[in-house]
RNA sequence: GCAGGCGUGGUCUAGUCUGGUAUGACUAGGGGUUUCCAACCCCUCAACCUGGGUUCAAAUCCCGGCGCCUGCACCA
């Protein structure tokens, strides 16, 4: 299926549809419609058992919208904000720092300055005004003037901004994982390709912290799971990720467990093994804080489609963010715990003998070691002071240092297309979604052979038993039973369900599986039990 | 953002050059008939992206906007 049919199919049945069409359309935003988002709640589902449960990520969800502080500390008002120049002539537009070298080092008035001296490279005429276009939607937080604010561009500050709070509910413990789905927003500049570019997209991300001397290593099941890998020099190989990581292609050991999750997870949603590679980043496609990355790609009639981001980002965000704010978002090591001898002053001693300028003796002392002798300088003059202004005492005492992190980043949005893409099934007859019953949008079409002799009637007892045991049905009695099977597996329910005349007098039905179509004969009760996950 | 192409019911589409009641199929809904893989018959719902201009008259021609596609650029 290519990109055209996909986003007919999607309108047609309701997956998903441009937003805000009455007006036009805008571009970058998705509606989800009613077969969309059972979809999404269902790869969010295995997403969750997969990371949640079997890898025991903490939940968090945080807040949307955050202060620009924030924004400076992560680096995204830095990294986010494009320079960009229009030709005065050609009406060309470039990114500015690309156009001088050494140009993305540079400071903007800097940049600026330079750019006055430099012609367009399309046609030579001159530059205009340099002007910023920054990834981030912008809001005012607040009446009056407001307090500047933006929506998030990725979930994954909102973790490392409640690391502290989160690391006390791991009772202090490293390493631990955190895991989040929610949403985030870029306002790019060309949004295109419907859900693999959204301005507005949803993001299942996981921030897995650890010592940066105690990196979690490969459990045995993990690395024997079998994945392929692009490096960075191009070169594609097909190993376990045990191999891969003692060979040396994947250095990190976190790196790796996070690579071989993320093969599980998209193998278990119903990608085909032979359609998902893991490509390395280059050091020029780098984010600005990553030290290794490894995208996660499908491929797709549009080439190969990055759906998660595994990027070691060592301890780049806790550091910013516990130099920017009053926080401390360093960890204790544990086993570093030392008794140490210090010197502290004895305030009262200092303040009788020194009066008022005890305070600048105080200050002058406040950030340097204490002994006994030192010299301070007091309104000019070299004052010692003795043992006799200072007291001993035992102070415990731990080495404190930055938890790294490794984060695996998944794209909802573009795991979904592929997904569809991935998953479309045609045999010349039928049209159909071939999915995993876990990552089908229904798991049992419940059909009346017919309206007549109250065969519907039992239909509905039946629809009814299956909601009460947590079964999603779909309830369909019309037209013939041949065109309500094309309808169910268009949109890949797993299972259909028919009640003829031999289910009023035996209570049995036939059950049919979507992919090969056969019919089997069971009980009520036994078809229910087959169908329920 | 630039260049080119495009925009007609839910989907696909004819009509646009050459201005005059908008074509057909599929889907969907109702009814009939049939009953295990999109059968058939009747009926029904439903569209010219948007704003301006030209004209007696615009889906059609012209201009702007929005959207979609392709290429360039961009893509933490």
């Amino acid at each position: 299926m290519d990109f055209q049919k996909v986003i007919a199919f999607a309108t047609r049945r309701g997956l998903f549809q441009p937003a805000f069409g009455a007006y036009g359309g805008l571009a970058g935003f998705l509606d989800y419609g009613p077969v969309g988002v059972k979809l999404r709640r269902r790869i969010l589902e295995v997403w969750r058992r997969h990371y949640v449960i079997d890898a025991g990520c903490l939940e968090l969800d945080g807040a949307l919208i955050g202060p620009e502080v924030l924004f400076k500390a992560s680096g995204h008002l830095g990294e986010f904000d494009d320079p960009l120049v229009n030709c005065d002539d050609c009406g060309k537009q470039f990114r500015a720092d690309h156009l001088i070298e050494d140009g993305e080092e540079m400071a903007r008035d800097k940049l600026a300055n330079a750019l006055s001296r430099t012609a367009c490279p399309n046609c030579g005429a001159g530059l205009s005004e340099m002007t910023a276009f920054n990834l981030m939607f912008s809001t005012k937080v607040g009446a009056g003037k407001g307090l500047q604010g933006y929506l998030r561009p990725e979930t994954a500050q909102s973790i490392f901004l409640a690391f502290p709070w989160l690391l006390r509910q791991n009772r202090g413990k490293l390493p631990f994982a955190v895991g989040q789905i929610g949403r985030s927003f870029r306002n790019e500049i060309s949004a295109r390709q419907g859900p693999l570019r959204m301005r507005e997209f949803t993001a299942m991300e996981v921030e897995h912290f650890f010592l940066p001397d105690n990196e979690p290593q490969l459990s045995d099941d993990l690395s024997k799971v079998t994945i392929t890998l692009l490096n960075s020099a191009g070169k594609e190989i097909t190993c376990s990720v045990g191999e891969a990581h003692s060979d040396g292609t994947v250095n990190s050991s976190l790196v790796a467990c996070h690579l071989a999750r993320a093969q599980l997870f998209f193998t278990d949603i119903g990608v085909p093994k032979n359609k998902l590679r893991f490509r390395q980043h280059g050091s020029n496609e780098m984010a600005h804080y990553s030290s290794d990355c490894w995208d996660g790609e499908i491929d797709t009639s549009l080439g190969w489609v990055e759906v998660v981001g595994v990027a070691h980002r060592g301890d780049y965000d806790l550091s910013a963010h516990g130099n920017a704010s009053s926080k401390e978002f360093r960890v204790a090591v544990p086993g570093t715990g030392k008794e140490t001898e210090i010197w502290v002053p004895d305030i009262g001693k200092l303040g009788k003998e020194f009066k008022s300028d005890a305070k600048i003796i105080l200050e002058a002392i406040k950030d340097i070691e204490l002994q006994p002798g030192i010299l301070v300088e007091v309104n000019g003059d070299k004052v010692e002071l003795t043992s006799e202004y200072m007291s001993q005492k035992t102070e415990r005492r731990s080495e404190m240092v930055y938890a790294n992190v490794v984060e695996p980043a998944f794209g909802l949005d573009r795991i979904l297309y592929c997904l569809l893409e991935s998953s479309w099934k045609s045999d010349g007859e039928r049209e159909w979604i071939s999915l995993p019953q876990e990552t089908s949008p229904y798991d049992l079409l419940v059909a009346p052979l017919m309206t007549k002799d109250n065969l519907d009637i039992k239909a509905h007892e039946i629809m009814k038993a299956a909601t009460k045991i947590n079964i999603d049905a779909y309830y369909d009695e019309a037209g013939s039973i041949g065109r309500r099977y094309a309808r169910a597996d268009e949109i890949g329910i797993f299972y259909s369900m028919t009640i003829d005349h031999q289910t009023l007098e035996d209570g049995t039905v036939t059950l049919r599986e979507r992919d090969s179509k056969d019919q089997n004969r069971l009980s009520i009760d036994d078809a229910l039990n087959k169908v329920r996950r």
